[in-house]
RNA sequence: GCGCCCGUAGCUCAGCUGGAUAGAGCAGCGGAUUUCUAAUCCGCUGGUCGGGGGUUCGAGUCCCUCCGGGCGCGCCA
């Protein structure tokens, strides 16, 4: 797209006199009337002429000016159409040397984004509740990565803070009364809800609980950070199990815990940074000289009994974030009933004087709620939505299906944990962020439609093209590509060359989902055309075969990327 | 009460940071199969873009206001 539009643009800029910045150029409505748009509008009022004047009277001076584009006046708009075979040997040279790459760039060259996300607590298997944050952060990590950013994806999980004296005094207790070796997170599980019942009413348990917090905190060696360090690790290795299945890895594993050592230096620094003040006891950062809407909402640092609190624990991780990557963004995946804290955050940063305030960015999204919009968090014990029996599932349905409609398909199991798991992580990404889910197990196991196995399936069905050309030693092969026989498939060229601005347009606003309608878009039009009987590939005249060859190799590659950069397998069969 | 978010077809959502007749999927109905994989494709049915003002040559998109739903609001995280 990029050299077509610089082109149109330089020349526009010739003509109308205006600095080529200054024009906008845009695609048609209606793809029948040409690839590129350019309203006269603006243009027309500035010289005080009707705007489709100012067309006719640009495209009879356009005129065949530029090679291989035709220019038409359509009452306001100026349309550009590209010859299809340039547009096809352009676009499909473009993703040919790219390979893998396509799509992507240097942006980021030198560039340091921090992704927080995913985060669970300890002591408790992962359940859909974390999911978002988990699926959104890994996609966003790869969007970046494939921009040429340095991503460090960091794993803040909850493995700090009182609930542990409960569970060091549960584990002491009744330790030998649930299996630890089976499953060693559910087992903890149990403990960890039985202690929480415990602190209610049992007045021993609270005083003893209490004790093995502070010694915790102590920092002192011993049988409360043995055990506290044995359920970290039980715990991570819990969950990296579910991170291999899908494919997510975080650079660093920093939970609560790293940041502990330097609570007391992150007071410092706000206090010694002059906006601390004591209110009714508390330490406190007011905030409504930066932020009118946070007036009434000062920022609490440390409680009247001393201790800090989870604003304070935030803020020694930016500190340490800052000093050690020196990010150009550092972006928390993190629900949006959240925003509050992190514009509390963000404004403190700005009261501090802290340059980088503005690299730090809440990316919220919207709530996962159960049937009748009811709070997924608040059920009850035995109802926890474990995520890896939610992945279980998905796999399970998605072999049932394989088993029904291509029962002879080799390695079926992998496809099977393919797709499954790609239904569960595009129903997540196909919307914006921001919009509530509503957990409904027929849209998790659905594989008809705009879903995951929709894109896959298309892919797969490339790859299967492309593979019989191989083995059929088709005639197409080796045929000088005749690009006139992509007359019809302009909108998918057009929708190939426009994945950079894409990825770029997801980066910029953090956001996945516009990738996955523009993956939607590629495979729905990609199904169309090799539905029609006249763009057979395989069989056809050489050089006709081997341009269409050319398009599908480039249409499984562009779908290929998104489907990655979405966290999704792309299987070559299913 | 204050702050923020959402409201587009029966349901779930797109609508490219104001532009040319508002688009998909699901559901419903009707078609396409000696299939380069029917997990597909084609057609039909279905919309006062929550209501009302305003800005603009032009508003689903921006501003104001009202309505409906949600989230949050000092010693939890």
């Amino acid at each position: 797209m990029q050299p077509f539009s610089d082109k149109i643009l330089a020349a526009l800029a010739d003509h109308t006199g205006l600095a080529s910045s200054a024009l906008k150029l845009e695609s048609p409505r209606d793809p029948g009337l040409g690839d590129i748009a350019f309203p006269c509008f603006a243009l027309a009022k500035e010289r005080k002429l009707p705007p489709p004047a100012v067309a006719a009277e640009l495209a009879a001076k356009l005129g065949t000016s530029l090679e291989g584009i035709t220019v038409s006046a359509t009452g306001p708009y100026l349309n550009f159409r590209i010859a299809r075979p340039l547009l096809a040997r352009e676009v499909l040279a473009g993703v040919e040397r790219a390979g893998a790459k396509y799509g992507g760039s240097s942006d980021g060259a030198d560039k340091t984004i921090v992704v927080d996300f995913s985060s669970p607590n300890i002591a408790k298997p992962m359940h859909i509740g974390h999911i978002r944050s988990t699926i959104l952060g890994a996609s966003l990590v790869r969007i970046f990565r494939h921009l040429g950013y340095r991503v460090i994806g960091i794993n803040h999980i909850g493995d700090w803070g009182a609930q542990f004296g409960g569970l060091v005094v549960a584990l002491r207790r009744w330790k030998s009364e649930v299996d630890l070796e089976r499953d060693p997170v559910l087992g903890l599980l149990d403990l960890y809800q039985r202690s929480k019942e415990a602190l209610k009413h049992d007045e021993e348990f609270q005083r003893e609980s209490v004790a093995a917090y502070q010694e915790l905190e102590s920092g002192r060696e011993g049988e409360v950070r043995e055990l506290w360090r044995w359920v970290t690790e039980v715990s991570l290795r819990g969950f990296n199990a579910t991170y291999e299945r899908l494919g997510i890895a975080h650079e660093f594993v920093r939970g609560e815990s790293y940041y502990e050592p330097l609570l007391a230096s992150t007071l410092e620094r706000v206090k010694s940074a002059g906006v601390t003040e004591i209110s009714e006891g508390a330490l406190v950062v007011m905030l409504g000289a930066v932020d009118k809407g946070l007036k009434a909402t000062p920022c609490l640092l440390q409680q009247t009994n001393g201790t800090t609190l989870y604003a304070t624990r935030d803020l020694a991780a930016l500190f340490s974030r800052w000093e050690e990557f020196h990010f150009e963004r550092c972006l928390y995946v993190v629900g949006g009933e959240q925003k509050l804290h992190f514009r509390q955050l963000k404004a403190v940063l700005v009261r501090m004087n802290e340059p980088w305030a503005s690299r730090v960015e809440h990316v919220d999204f919207g709530m996962l709620l159960g049937p009748g919009r009811v709070k997924i968090a608040s059920r009850k014990r035995g109802e926890v939505l474990v995520l890896d029996d939610l992945i279980d599932e998905c796999v399970e349905e998605a072999a049932r299906v394989i088993e029904a409609k291509n029962p002879e398909l080799a390695g079926k199991a992998q496809v099977a944990e393919q797709v499954g798991i790609g239904a569960l992580v595009f129903n997540d990404l196909k919307r914006e962020r921001i919009k509530d889910v509503i957990f409904d197990k027929r849209e998790f196991l659905a594989f008809e439609g705009d879903t995951g196995p929709y894109l896959q399936y298309t892919h797969a069905r490339l790859a299967s093209i492309l593979r019989k050309a191989q083995a059929s030693g088709d005639a197409a092969l080796g045929a000088e590509p005749d690009f006139a026989a992509l007359e019809n498939a302009g909108e998918i060229l057009l929708r190939i060359a426009r994945l950079g601005d894409v990825a770029r347009a997801a980066a910029a606003r953090a956001e996945p989902s516009e990738l996955s309608q523009y993956a939607l878009a590629l495979a729905r039009e990609v199904s169309t055309w090799l539905t029609q009987p006249e763009n057979r590939v395989l069989g056809s005249e050489p050089r006709a075969g081997a341009a269409r060859l050319a398009l599908v190799r480039a249409a499984k590659t562009s779908l290929g990327i998104g489907l990655s950069l979405l966290g999704m397998a792309a299987p070559e069969e299913m």
